[in-house]
DNA sequence: CCGAATTAGTTACAATTGAAACCATTATAG
DNA sequence: CTATAATGGTTTCAATTGTAACTAATTCGG
């Protein structure tokens, strides 16, 4: 006998792979803008964005919000910090807690990305009519939802 | 007069940030499972893949169909080679460039991933009919073409 | 109250990743 | 031919990221 039966895995078909690239693709685009154009990265954009719809959020409330974790809410409030695009006071009634809210100038800057961001994203999705960008809208949800349900992949 | 006219971009409903989250989600779900039962990274299981598909591939011809970048791949290989998973021989006709095969080791680590892998992509897209399933096939491909195209993003 | 356990956030350290410099070999121009 | 450029691949170094340990403040059990 020769050799056992090959399961058929396409790479290129494979939906993990596929979702990867087309998110590498899609982030350092982004990326490379915000950086060079706004002196962002991907983390302190997203805590800017938070803070502009949702002003004196903890870093905790941002890392629920952003997807992030502590640390790298630690590090871009740190830097945003430095670059004072932002700023901290301290809880009055829990002294561990901080309370973040964007600057003047961190809302400038946010006036500015935000509008680019969505041209980005409409240029992304130019392509597609209304069905489907309402049909992404609902696979993503789904696919995102069963992913969190599945957590760490338990199987063999 | 007021506030200048806020753009209203929800971070939960913008494209990029939704790929990401979907996709690191998924990726460190796998990467988890993969390290811990096959001792796999992800990059190396790509190189296994692809080469279990076409044999004889040279470094280059790897990066192209995995999406990762030379340095990659060289790492990747570099790993595989030690753990005697994947062989090399030097192209008689050019010096430079690498055959790469996977040994017999590497199929039958193959012939494990593979089924696994393919399982827990059946499992995440099991809330999703034939017509969902085709709808997101043709998204993905559509979307990837219009990153791909788009390139760097360009714009303000 | 007082000490153990929790919680918010930061820091330190290790592993991953990316960009640029770097060999070795092959192709090209004069 | 020979010098220069280009190519395949590896190595090096710096930046990013993740994990674990840590500090400070608060809560909870007794």
């Amino acid at each position: 006998m020769p050799k056992p039966a090959r399961v058929p895995l396409q790479l290129d078909s494979f939906l993990p792979y596929r979702l990867s690239v087309l998110s590498n693709t899609v982030s350092t685009a982004i990326a490379g803008a915000y950086h060079e154009r706004f002196g962002l990265s991907i983390p302190e954009w997203r805590v800017l964005c938070v803070l502009a719809m949702t002003p004196d959020l903890s870093a905790a409330e941002v890392a629920q919000r952003t997807a992030m974790d502590k640390v790298a809410v630690s590090r871009a409030t740190a830097s945003l910090l430095k670059m004072r695009r932002i700023e901290r006071r301290i809880s009055r009634s829990d002294r561990r807690r901080s309370v973040l809210r964007l600057s003047k100038a961190g809302e400038a800057v946010y006036e500015q990305v935000a509008p680019f961001a969505l041209a980005y994203e409409r240029d992304l999705m130019q392509p597609l009519d209304e069905r489907e960008r309402s049909a992404l809208d609902h696979l993503l949800r789904i696919l995102l939802g069963r992913a969190t349900e599945m957590g760490p992949a338990t199987r063999t």
